[in-house]
DNA sequence: TTTAATTAGTTGCAGGTGCAACTAATTAAA
DNA sequence: TTTAATTAGTTGCACCTGCAACTAATTAAA
């Protein structure tokens, strides 16, 4: 194997673009909800998210959903119930359950997130067409398949 | 403000698209590494990266380069330090910098990194054509201008 | 039914991250 | 030249993360 086999032309590859871009967001949406007086990390904004669309999901649910550590998803609900943004449940059919709930807060709370993430997403959007957005959308597709499809290889 | 005016169609925005996306790369390229006996991680990598290309930057520059805190990078450097992947040296014509260096065991962990990332670049790329690549670059790069061109009112 | 395996969640440990306050060194200004 | 402003790096604090070992509850198996 010599050298010019390991040589990986990092510029035009993807996975660094996607890293960067990533990056980039999350630092520009953590400001934005700290400019906004928003005390809330991108993370709990997508519990939040999560259990707006569905209320009442157990812990295990939810880190699938998130792709989440269910370690990490347990500390980081902990953190939200003492912030009053979710409150937990234990389930009394099967006592190893704990469902998640949004409290009155955490409805507020995300309902000052969306017009802070809408214009993010606007923002994103700038220069790029209705048609590119669904390209790009469908490449994200195809490389998260690519993954979930080789795990035997990969 | 009504109800419609505050929707977000998540589905059809590249924003959560792109971090799943990446959150699945990240999990996967540990995987990698922790499979391949290679104990490093994703962004001790890309430490290891920028130094090949460029040996010897100081702390601030390869913050600046990684889109990384200054304290975060100090640690990050501390532990690569202590792990002889790189070393410091103070510049003694400005004693405020250090300059950083890759170690032999530094390159020699690099090389072995190498046909991990190209096998994670190839996977990704599957059933993704060199044109559609090279889209999603593009629309990347847009993605991360449009973010410094609005810091105003971003 | 008693035991074994599985499942949901928690905790210790180690690592990455940003912010703000700090030190030390350098440069600019009074 | 003495003082003030700037710059590079470090550290305390708080948060997010995964792994592995653990408890408690439930289910499957002997």
């Amino acid at each position: 194997m010599n050298d010019t086999d390991l040589a990986i032309d990092f510029e035009n590859s993807m996975g660094p673009w996607l890293g960067k871009t990533i990056k980039i967001i999350t630092i520009k949406l953590q400001e934005q909800f700290h400019l906004h007086g928003l005390d809330l990390t991108k993370e709990q904004m997508v519990v939040l998210k999560k259990l707006s669309q569905k209320d009442g999901l157990n812990q295990n649910e939810l880190a699938t959903l998130t792709l989440r550590n269910k370690s990490s998803l347990t500390r980081l609900v902990c953190k939200m119930e003492k912030k009053n943004l979710i409150f937990r449940k234990t389930c009394q059919t099967d006592k190893r359950n704990k469902h998640l709930f949004i409290t009155p807060l955490g409805k507020e709370t995300f309902l000052k997130c969306k017009p802070i993430i809408k214009h993010m997403l606007t923002t994103m959007q700038q220069g790029i067409t209705e048609d590119e957005k669904k390209t790009m959308i469908r490449l994200l597709k195809q490389i998260q398949e690519n993954f979930n499809e080789n795990t035997a290889s990969f």
